[in-house]
DNA sequence: CCCGGCTACGTTAGCGATAACAAGATGGGG
DNA sequence: CCCCATCTTGTTATCGCTAACGTAGCCGGG
């Protein structure tokens, strides 16, 4: 509880607990850590002088003896899209028994500021490292490859990867919506997206989908980007700018349902017949948007789960010895498939 | 770059880079930490030779050498509620320039698991904390208390707190916005929120909502709780329950724009007069809303400030000595002010 | 030419825990 | 009654780095 009597502020170590319940500082490790043998009278005797006096093991001093650190580096672009806000929760709520601990690090999708929060990151000699994208500068690849621990790449697997590589093909979802929309009659598209070169998951959906129409002979009408502010009202806007250049347009494909949602709005609001007159379709499968008035066409990007299973992937290998580790490094992705949702806002057959 | 020939796999140390480059460890560690002098020809060798091997420090023998960790612990319910992200981009962004890195554990609203992983984070010695919420487990205060670092309690001002407070009055929050609905001539009020008894800050507003209703001679009409789902199809689901059970209603008070966002898409769609026969408040402030058909009245919970200025107080707090720390405790509150913004959901005067 | 005062390093001794091994108890079988 | 297996506890030696102090050179002034 709180501290004792002759609170000289100086931090509590377990000699502190050794004298206090009169065994070794080894027994008390041990107890703390229920490992080894200790006789159930000491270990209660031990337990109860910790819980007197408040100690707190000091993991550092404990991970330096024992080589064994249990955190695992988590590494992404930004809080600010809903997106990772998603991964983290999966994430956490499975390492959540394993005795792992998430340690986030931001990079603001610049690959400068992802190298130097890789680095602070490895300093710390993680169990693991779960990083967003494929896409890494020459030195933060090598960090990886020689950060000796596991290394999980999630959300994109169109590309090579370290080592395991958990997410989507960003490139086959952009093909297989534009062969929905195909599907469904459309064939005079515009395409509205963020203004972010380093997003290269946006960017490769773009390029499937574009692939997917050049397949059936169609090419982008009209294409506009933004960058900045709030996603809803700025699908408004973009849209409103669309349409008012290119009126002729059948169909919309945001990169992200929160500006599809609001180009959803305003054509509703513009009494826009959607599906059949204009269809829409969005990109994340954002469960926060179920709600609107009609439900937008999407593609589930399995968020949490891709954070789920990157941190399955970790909590299994950090179990795993270094040798084994460095061993049989098998290399392993692991591709979810995304599901189109036609939602309200594609006409069906 | 990457590992030289002879990879034994063995993790560098200081010692390789020390013989790589022909100066003694201490001589290195002073160079990689740009610490005392060095002469320039020996610091660009050492450099050389660090860059070459791809040498990583190990900041946990170099934690518990220099007893100094530049961790800031960052404890929070929960990534889901888009709040907190929220803050925690602006802690982010205001340690980004302090050498400081924040370290995320969730509690899931559960007093178990928020000592569970506080235990956690002190067992690693952080050079500081920051933990929503003011109500803790007396296990938790206790070791909030004995801590000997900067503690930082955010979101919420209204209570005791251990040591800073950064936050807003949730309670004077919710008598505000009765005022204000009750200067606006609404009189038949009723209340939509979370199921949550955890979430002591909604019951707060709730509470400091009633005293303001109270204060007017007025009491809630009626009051509906939700837990689960997306929050926005929850919104529209109790305000139709609610209406159709008080069809009499003239005012909605939100718990949060999420819900209220819900409600205001379904009278909408219902054809009600918004503002004139319904008004409808939310709370948070939440940007991502902007675009919605009307602008919901809110209240700005000034999320991303409470960030910043708490990791500003732990970034100060956590320069000076640990003497200056343990002695002039400066007990300090920041209150931050949140703005009603009526939108066009509360008839203006 | 000696000495004080730099500058640029090197040495020594931990930091607080754990691994690995050593060594008292304890008890049961021969 | 002795010996060895079984439990339980203690000892010793790191882990990789840094604080604090020590010490060669080197310089210039008296």
């Amino acid at each position: 509880m709180a501290r004792s009597p002759h609170d000289t502020r100086r931090p509590l170590t377990l000699r502190d607990v050794s004298e206090a319940s009169g065994v070794s500082e080894m027994t008390v490790s041990r107890v703390l850590r229920n490992r080894g043998d200790v006789s159930e009278t000491t270990r209660e005797r031990v337990l109860e002088a910790a819980r007197r006096l408040g100690y707190v093991p000091n993991k550092i001093a404990g991970a330096l003896a024992s080589q064994r650190v249990n955190l695992v580096g988590v590494i992404i672009p930004s809080f600010s899209n809903l997106v990772f806000p998603e991964v983290l929760s999966g994430i956490s709520a499975e390492l959540e028994n394993t005795g792992l601990q998430p340690v986030v690090g931001v990079t603001d999708y610049s690959a400068e500021k992802e190298e130097r929060v890789l680095y602070e990151m490895l300093s710390w000699r993680p169990s693991g490292v779960i990083i967003a994208g494929l896409e890494h500068s020459g030195n933060a690849r090598a960090m990886l490859e020689n950060a000796g621990v596991p290394v999980v790449e999630i959300m994109d697997v169109d590309g090579a990867g370290v080592d395991a590589v958990v997410g989507i093909s960003h490139r086959r979802a952009g093909r297989h919506m534009a062969e929905a929309i195909i599907a469904a009659g459309y064939r005079r598209i515009g395409f509205l997206g963020t203004k972010m070169p380093e997003d290269h998951r946006a960017r490769k959906r773009l390029e499937g989908f574009n692939e997917g129409l050049a397949a059936a002979g169609i090419a982008l009408v009209d294409t506009e980007f933004y960058s900045g502010g709030s996603a809803l009202s700025k699908g408004r806007e973009m849209t409103e700018a669309m349409l008012a250049r290119s009126p002729d347009l059948d169909f919309l494909y945001y990169s992200n349902d929160m500006i599809g949602a609001g180009g959803l709005l305003y054509c509703l609001e513009k009494g826009f017949d959607v599906p059949g007159q204009l269809g829409l379709a969005g990109f994340n499968g954002v469960e926060l948007l179920d709600g609107l008035p009609r439900k937008l066409a999407t593609m589930d990007a399995c968020r949490r789960e891709i954070g789920r299973k990157a941190a399955q992937v970790v909590a299994r290998r950090a179990g795993a010895t270094a040798d084994e580790a460095a061993g049989g490094v098998e290399e392993q992705v692991i591709e979810l498939q995304p599901v189109i949702e036609l939602g309200d806002t594609i006409r069906r057959p």
